[in-house]
DNA sequence: ATCATTGTTCCATTATTTGGAACTTAATTT
DNA sequence: AAATTAAGTTCCAAATAATGGAACAATGAT
C-alpha cells in the first residue's frame, strides 16, 4: 500500500482535531473577534456541537472569550509559537547570514519557508528603525507573488511543483500579480536555472525583491531568503547585482546545516 | 458518569482535545526534537495511541516531524501566533505608552498579562539595538519573580490570590526569588497599596525592574508594565523615582482602553 | 409586559478514540 | 551475512467521546 512517498492528496482525517482546527483557523483570521452567532453562521454546525466545541477551545487557552462574548485568538498560542521559534534551527544558522546580508545592503531581509500553499517568514532583519516586532515574522504569505516563495516553489520535483501550482487561487494584488499557472510555471523554470527570483511588486504595490533558495538535505525546508525594499530605490539593476551575494548567503546557510546537521545522515 | 458538579477546581475535561494539547506542550517545552520513543516514556501510553495522535498533529501542522522521525513545534503555531499577536486590542493600545516610556527611561520596557500562574509577555520595546525578534515576546514567566507579574498578582481579589498562590511551586532562581507563600503574599498585600512593584533580580541576577499594574475592566485581562535593565546601571533609587511615571504610563493605557472598548459596556 | 433573539444544557444516538497484539522495518550484535 | 533486538506502523473489537435535536435560560427589542 502507499506510504506517503506518492503525495498524492490528503485527505485531511483528523477526526475530533481537524474540526477544532478549522474553528481556530475562522476565529484567528476573522477581522476582529466573533460573537457565537457570528461562528454559527460561518461554521454552519449545530449549535449545541459549536458551543462545546467552542468551550473546549477556551479551556486549553487556544481562544478567550471576554466580557461581551466575543471569541478571540487565545494567548497560549503566543507561547507556544516562541518556543516554535526560539528552537528553530534553521532559523539559528541562518540568523548571522541575514544580519551580515542586510549590514551589506542596507535593505530588510527575509527568511522563509514553504508549508503547504504558504510561506511562512522565519526571520526579519531590519535597519535601524525600531522594529515592529511580529510584523512579519510567522505571517503566511502567498508563494505564488513573493520572491521567497517563487524561489522555493524552484525547488520542488516537476510533479510536486504541478500539483501545488493546480491547487491555487490566484488572487490579483496587484497588475504585476501573476494569475495563472502558465506563466507563474513558466517563471518557476526560469528561475529553477539561473538560481534566484524577483519580485517585481507583485504582492504589495512599490515593493520589491531580490531571493534565493535554501533548502535543507532531508527536504524538510525548502524557502528562501530575501532583499526587501521600496522600489524607488531599487532598480532591477540593483536587484540584478544584489542576485550574486544573495546567492553566496543562502549557500553558506546550506553549508552551515550540513556542518550542524549533516553529519548524522 | 459524573458532571462536574461542585464547580470549584477545573476537572480540565476537554476530551480529545486536552490529551492532544498535553503532547503538544510536551514536545514544545522540550529541549531539542524528540523521537517517537522519548515522547512515548514521557507520556506514557500505548504505542498505537500514541502514534495516531502525534500523526494528527502532524497532519494539522501543529508538529513537524522531519528527517530523522525527530518531532518538533510545527511552523503553524507561528501563523496562528502572529494573528493572535497583530489584532490584540490590548497591546495596539498599549504600545505607543510603551515607546514614550522608553523613551523616557532610555531602558527596556515590557507588556505583560496573566494566564492562569505565568505572565505571558505581549509587547517588548527596546532601545536601539537590532532587536532579537520573539526574544521575550510570547514567553511565558512565573508570576511570583517578576515585577509584572507580582503587580498582575495584586489585582486579584484576596481569595483568587491566596488560592493561586496555593497553587505555586517555587523555583529558586536567584538568591532574592520568593520561595514561600506567606512572604509572596506580604508583599502583594504592599503592592497593592503602593500600586507599584519591583523585581530586585529575583527572576534573573543582575536584572531589576518598576512595574505597575494595567487591567480592563472586564478583567479579561490582568496584567502590567514594567521599565526592565541591568541592576549597575538601575539603582533601587531610580526606580523609586520611575515608579510614578511607570504609573502614570499605566494609567494612559487603561484610559485608552476605556475610550476604544468602555462606550459599549 | 411581550415577543424575538441569542446563548446554554441535556441525553439517546452515532462516530471516534482506545489499546493490545500482530506486523514491518531499521539498527545492532554475533 | 544471519540472527537478534529495538523502533515504528497498522489493525480491530471494546470503551469513550462527540453529535445534534430539542428543551431551557438569559438577554434585548418593541
Amino acid at each position: 500500500m502507499d506510504s506517503n512517498g506518492g503525495g498524492a492528496a490528503q485527505a485531511r482525517e483528523t477526526g475530533t482535531l481537524g474540526k477544532l482546527m478549522v474553528l481556530l483557523d475562522l476565529v484567528t483570521h476573522a477581522d476582529a473577534p466573533l460573537r457565537f452567532t457570528d461562528i454559527l453562521a460561518l461554521a454552519g454546525q449545530p449549535r449545541g456541537t459549536l458551543h462545546r466545541q467552542l468551550s473546549h477551545l477556551v479551556e486549553e487557552g487556544l481562544l478567550e472569550l471576554d466580557g461581551d462574548g466575543r471569541y478571540a485568538p487565545g494567548l497560549r498560542l503566543l507561547d507556544f509559537a516562541a518556543r516554535s521559534w526560539a528552537r528553530n534551527e534553521f532559523r539559528l544558522i541562518a540568523e548571522p547570514h541575514l544580519a551580515d546580508l542586510q549590514r551589506a545592503t542596507g535593505e530588510t531581509v527575509h527568511l522563509g519557508v514553504l508549508r503547504g500553499q504558504s510561506i511562512i517568514y522565519l526571520d526579519k532583519v531590519e535597519g535601524r528603525q525600531p522594529v515592529r516586532m511580529y510584523s512579519q515574522i510567522g505571517n503566511a504569505s502567498p508563494c505564488y507573488c513573493t520572491g521567497v516563495g517563487k524561489a522555493a516553489l524552484s525547488l520542488l520535483p516537476a510533479e510536486s511543483l504541478v500539483d501545488l501550482v493546480a491547487s491555487l487561487s490566484f488572487t490579483s494584488f496587484t497588475a504585476s500579480t501573476h494569475i495563472s499557472a502558465e506563466t507563474l510555471l513558466a517563471e518557476i523554470r526560469e528561475i529553477a536555472d539561473q538560481g534566484y527570483a524577483f519580485d517585481r511588486e507583485e504582492h504589495e504595490a512599490g515593493i520589491c525583491c531580490v531571493a534565493a533558495p535554501v533548502w535543507s538535505e532531508d527536504r524538510t525546508f525548502m524557502g528562501g531568503i530575501s532583499i526587501t525594499g521600496p522600489a524607488y530605490r531599487l532598480s532591477m539593476e540593483l536587484l540584478h547585482q544584489w542576485a550574486v551575494p544573495v546567492q553566496l548567503a543562502a549557500g553558506r546557510i546550506m553549508e552551515g546545516m550540513r556542518v550542524r546537521l549533516g553529519p548524522r545522515r
